[in-house]
DNA sequence: GATGAATGAGGTTTCATTCAT
DNA sequence: AATGAATGAAACCTCATTCAT
């Protein structure tokens, strides 16, 4: 009931923007600490009073959830696998994708595993974090080199990218977007 | 007359026991409750004391390594794999090692975000949890009916099932195992 | 021309009336919760800023202080005691005078509870809070019927309430008037 | 998830012994801080450390329950009152009566006070706190120099006891056993 | 003067670990 | 060797109070 005096204060910011950069400089103390992540340490790395936090948020696992969330967005995931050149040779643009898409494997993966959640928040009309059409996007201009239709060759590479990559199956580390690539087109190429 | 060998054996083999039987009954707690998981909960489903927890292990840190050390034993998955009856058809075949392989993805994958660990325990000798070699041999007997080679089809078929099972990613649950194999030996049987 | 004795009190009222309207906004959060009160409930409650509650008082504390002087003002209940109308019978009189007194009791006792105070602001020149001047001045018309003097009758009638009344001994509720007053002019008329 | 080690440690003690060390421990601290009473404040005053508080009790408010419930029992009350010595004069029985009486109205008084609580534990077949039967039986031997029947003098008394002592009312302090007795004596005695 | 976001001290409670029995 | 009561560090969260706007 009888509390004492404070020091300093940080200018008041519009709430978005206090979350998002609480987000922001939780994202990586979840990566390494898991759920150890203390809210101290939130506030430390987001450069605020412990307090702070619970203005933004109703209580620490609601942060957690808005990290993972922020995470799960796709859009720049496909915007950047769109944004591959199309005039690159076939192998050059599966290498740039397989990249793009074992950095969002890594990521998600680990982050879901150090959040100790088995899945991304359940949101029904929620997109697949690795959607397959922007991958598609990528294949079908060369289409007609492969013997297997562009959705089905997605589907492989997804796999291939994602079981090598995997930090929990891929015990040596992810393979080289050069040997992924190597491995499916031998298999597929005509 | 009783050997100092045999002596020892009967002395130790108690203390191999209860580190056992901790570890069983820690497994489903594990993926219950994850990092929440309690000491007192661990001894309550061993049925010891929880002080006792401590003499088989240094710290509840180590009850959990072991338990993970333990799920990652492929032993048993390749046995399961190498004694699918050869006799049947590729397809048949296939469709079985699918649905191992999903089995072990799923309580891997479960298990290493319950227990807020991105991935097996660092052993640099240990065989990745997910070896090709039982899966090769399960394709080898129809290596003819492929145009690629086992090794690369069996890399094909575990991406494929990784990728479509791991609940990170497959945001609508696993697809059957038909429906995967379908995919593979549409690709790549001549 | 506005004179600076004019001016001040212009000045000074808005304060002396925003107190008022803290202390009547808390006078019922108090009741209800206790201790449990926050600066966040006064505000809402009054219409105002939490800030501004510091304007108007030093310290949360001092809030609750004035809440209890105030209530532990004994002008409004000595003049409901005075108002009661003398050409109604003893009886009746006293009855009326119970009820008052009852509900001065409980008041002032919850209200004490709620603040976890044990007694009034500490005030040596403040008039005990159940004077019994006032009631007094209930029995003196008919004191000829009685075998006591008024103060007397006074002090037993107000002990009667009272131990009838404080909800830590009245275990079920508190006695009808009537039947203290029954209790009392028993024991004391003619 | 990761903690260190600790020094002492006291000697186990049955539940019930725990229970009522820290009862009493709580009591006086209940008295002096009302709800602001800290958990750290109870173990240091019983001796314990925090933690083993709730070993003994679910939580804080527990403790506070369980230091009313005891304030409450009547037992050794009445049993004081029933030991008083009958053959004394009556004057002299009745103000040790009102002294007991003194401190059990001030102890409760102050401790529903202080715990912030309107009345004792809800528990129906509970004697009221104050019972007037052992009152009745300090008085009863004298009845016949009474004008009024033993219960309403009991009634009497203890009412006016109460009302001059109760801290919320008697604001100049409870006045002397002696003066009670005699406000009662003079109305009542034959 | 009023506002309300920011602050951070401090409260309650949990639980891994120790060690007397 | 096993037990489980005791321990106390540390976590999350609340809220009185401050002060930039």
């Amino acid at each position: 009931m009888i509390s004492t005096a404070h020091r300093r204060r940080a200018a008041a910011l519009p709430v978005a923007e206090r979350r998002r950069r609480i987000i922001e400089a939780t994202l990586p103390l979840l990566l390494e600490h898991g759920t150890d992540l203390t809210t101290r340490q939130i506030a430390d790395a987001a450069g605020i009073a412990e307090g702070t936090i619970f203005r933004a948020f109703p209580d620490k696992e609601s942060v957690i959830d808005a990290v993972i969330e922020a995470a799960f967005d796709p859009t720049p995931f496909e915007a950047a696998l769109d944004s591959i050149d199309a005039s690159a040779p076939l192998e050059t643009r599966l290498e740039v994708a397989v990249e793009l898409l074992q950095r969002r494997v890594e990521r998600l993966g680990e982050l879901m595993t150090a959040a100790g959640r088995v899945g991304p928040p359940t949101d029904p009309d929620r997109r697949p974090p690795t959607s397959l059409g922007a991958l598609e996007r990528v294949i079908a201009p060369d289409a007609a080199q492969l013997r297997i239709d562009p959705p089905t060759c997605a589907r492989l590479l997804r796999g291939l990218t994602f079981a090598s990559t995997h930090p929990a199956f891929a015990t040596d580390g992810p393979e080289t977007p050069a040997a992924i690539v190597a491995v499916l087109l031998d298999g597929v190429r005509c």
